[in-house]
RNA sequence: GGGGGUGUAGCUCAACUGGUUAGAGUACCGGACUGUCGAUCCGGUGGUUGCGGGUUCGAGUCCCGUCACCCUCGCCA
């Protein structure tokens, strides 16, 4: 090693010794007859000393240092003179007094320099990335994340799981998510796909008899791209044979326990809360609710079905809902034009006719624009559902379901933020489980799988795929932290028969099925074992627990959102010679 | 694909309703300084106001188009 000691080691015990130190120039100070740098590496920072004692040579050369060159420093261990400490610095009480300097490496002048307080925009930390993960922050989210995989994989082995690897090369699926298309040269014209999830290898390992299956497996989705989410990913994942849906969630229960305890010093109450998929829609509005706050929604229908505002008695009477929340205590924290906000963020955002408000006065009436098309008995019967207090503010949305659900689920989360109805540093982990085998596409018309077409339905619902699909209950589970869907899991189909009936109910014909795969339908003839599993993603673990609010920075070189490398220029053309080789022709 | 935000010096930002030569901090360059730690002090360099077009006597500012980055709806079995 060129070094002794990193740049966050030396203490007072070092007093005396001989060290020499390796780093980054973090700030130099230069006072002509003395010279200070602030010498930096991933374990901290070491302030060096250059005077006339280090030898002219050595000091002539350390007035020549700027940011980020790249230095070996040798010299002694010195206490720093009284009342010079620095209480900032874990090495504050002594200093490296110089004796031997070598460059190792200039810079040429950083377009930021990665101590600085100001951050560059995002762009720019994108572009260099190299410098900007010499920060400080990103070099603990970097840690984090190796801490949280290795408790992980610690975890695991020791309840005997088997770490697999499946193929990054595939086969498409286009149900789904769009894969990332690989061509085969081998065969031209055609493609090997990315994994959306190893899905389906993991169902062959259990069939195969591994039992226990775990992968810190990376995962590849062509969709647009958000604060929480990368075209490339990374997932935990798991499968186990024998098991029903609490086992797994029992698993996943023990990991966060020892996640949060180590992590961040939390102790879990286990097991986990678990909601149903229609109790979290009915309350929440939503199938990952942030439960660190109340603010549940409230239905009033049945009295909107009565009065005489036409927009509310006509969205109950063609089957929809009138909902709303009560903001407690926020009438006077949203003016007329805080409101308008509201308004054109349900209406814009979501599809919204509108947004119903009263604002509840000093005699607890319901005050609004609207007020006068509600006869007073109804207008008490809402204040009584709503629970409204003087100084309250309701706010309502009417119109189908699911528009509701959409609507006032996001007005919740904006509300629980602009109220700050929750402390940021809580954690809320909880399962919700028994979501619906299907959903009605409209445009299609035609049932899709909710989670996967591999999902088992429960089995007291099994009746209901020929009956009523609708209301089919799967085997699902999600666990939700803070409002994030941290991952999802259900128990698979491991009959060939139900199998086929689920796909024809999706509409994926026999020949289709058998095309896409039939080897698994093929597998499960040769007995394949009840089994079930789940996958987390692991970038928004490390986000949560890391308290970080987007996912880039929990990852080393992530994309940006229109899905490209800034630092790398990928993705990029190719020779024409490449997409010869493989038989392919841009069309443009 | 839709909605919104941002784009001015290497970096972070400013520039009232359109109006003189586009400013500040920092970085950078030169000078001074032997105990600083966001060192300080003096001086200096640095601009295609993202790009293209238009309106105007005059555009960083207004209009149209376009590009990049971010947030978001759709999408993400």
């Amino acid at each position: 090693m060129l070094r002794t000691h990193t740049c966050g080691e030396l203490r007072t015990d070092h007093i005396g010794q001989q060290a020499t130190l390796c780093g980054w120039v973090d700030t130099y100070r230069d006072h002509s007859g003395i010279l200070f740098v602030d010498l930096r590496d991933r374990y901290g920072k070491t302030q060096v000393v250059f005077s006339p004692q280090s030898g002219p040579q050595t000091l002539a050369v350390a007035k020549t240092l700027r940011a980020e060159y790249v230095i070996a420093v040798t010299g002694t261990v010195a206490a720093r003179p009284e009342g010079t400490e620095n209480r900032n610095l874990a090495t504050g009480r002594i200093e490296l007094r110089a004796e031997k300097l070598e460059v190792l490496n200039r810079s040429r002048t950083p377009p930021f320099q990665p101590g600085a307080k100001e951050l560059p925009s995002e762009e720019t930390r994108l572009r260099y990335r190299y410098l900007d993960l010499r920060r400080q922050p990103m070099q603990e989210a970097m840690l984090l994340r190796h801490r949280m995989i290795k408790l992980i994989r610690d975890y695991f082995d020791e309840l005997g799981f088997v770490d697999v690897e499946t193929p990054m090369l595939g086969r498409s699926t286009p149900e789904g998510a769009r894969d990332y298309l690989v061509p085969s040269r081998v065969h031209p014209g055609t493609f090997f796909a990315l994994p959306q999830s190893p899905q389906l290898y993991k169902q062959i390992l259990m069939i195969a008899g591994y039992d226990r299956y775990v992968q810190v497996a990376r995962c590849f989705r062509d969709e647009d791209l958000r604060a929480d989410r990368q075209p490339e990913f990374t997932q935990l994942d798991l499968e186990m044979s024998f098991v029903q849906p609490g086992d797994v969630m029992d698993v996943i229960d023990g990991l966060m326990a020892r996640l949060a305890g180590q992590l961040l010093g939390l102790e879990l109450q286990l097991p986990l809360p678990r909601m149903t998929y229609d109790e979290a829609m009915q309350r929440y509005g939503h199938d990952a609710p942030d439960l660190r706050f109340g603010l549940e929604l409230v239905d009033v229908t049945d009295v909107a079905r009565e009065c005489p505002f036409q927009v509310f008695r006509a969205a109950a009477e063609s089957g929809g809902r009138v909902r709303g929340l009560n903001a407690k205590a926020a009438a006077s924290r949203y003016s007329r034009k805080g409101i308008d906000e509201l308004t054109q963020y349900v209406v814009e955002d979501f599809g919204a006719q509108g947004l119903a408000w009263f604002k509840v006065d000093a005699e607890g009436q319901l005050a609004s624009p609207i007020a006068k098309n509600f006869e007073p008995g109804q207008l008490a019967r809402m204040a009584q559902r709503f629970d409204a207090r003087p100084g309250d503010l309701l706010l309502l949305v009417a119109g189908p379901w699911d528009l509701t659900c959409r609507a006032l689920a996001g007005l919740r989360r904006r509300l629980g933020r602009e109220l700050n109805l929750y402390d940021p540093k809580q954690m809320h982990f909880s399962w919700i489980v028994e979501f619906p085998m299907f959903a009605y596409d409209e445009q299609q018309g035609g049932w899709t799988a909710m989670h996967h077409p591999f999902t088992a339905p429960r089995p007291q619902d099994l009746p209901l795929l020929k009956d009523d699909p609708g209301k089919c209950r799967a085997q699902a589970y999600d666990l939700v932290i803070n409002g994030v869907e941290a991952g999802g899991g259900t128990i698979r189909i491991h009959d060939t028969d139900l199998q086929q009936e689920v796909f024809r109910l999706l509409g994926i014909d026999a020949q289709r099925a058998q095309e896409r795969f039939g080897f698994l339908l093929e597998a499960l003839q040769y007995g394949a074992p009840p089994h079930g599993g789940i996958a987390l993603g692991i970038d928004r673990l490390v986000m949560l627990f890391g308290r970080l609010d987007n996912i880039r920075d929990c990852i080393a070189f992530p994309k940006t959102q229109r899905a490209t490398d800034l630092m790398t220029g990928a993705p990029s053309e190719v020779d024409v010679a490449q997409l010869k080789e493989l038989g392919i022709r841009i069309d443009r």
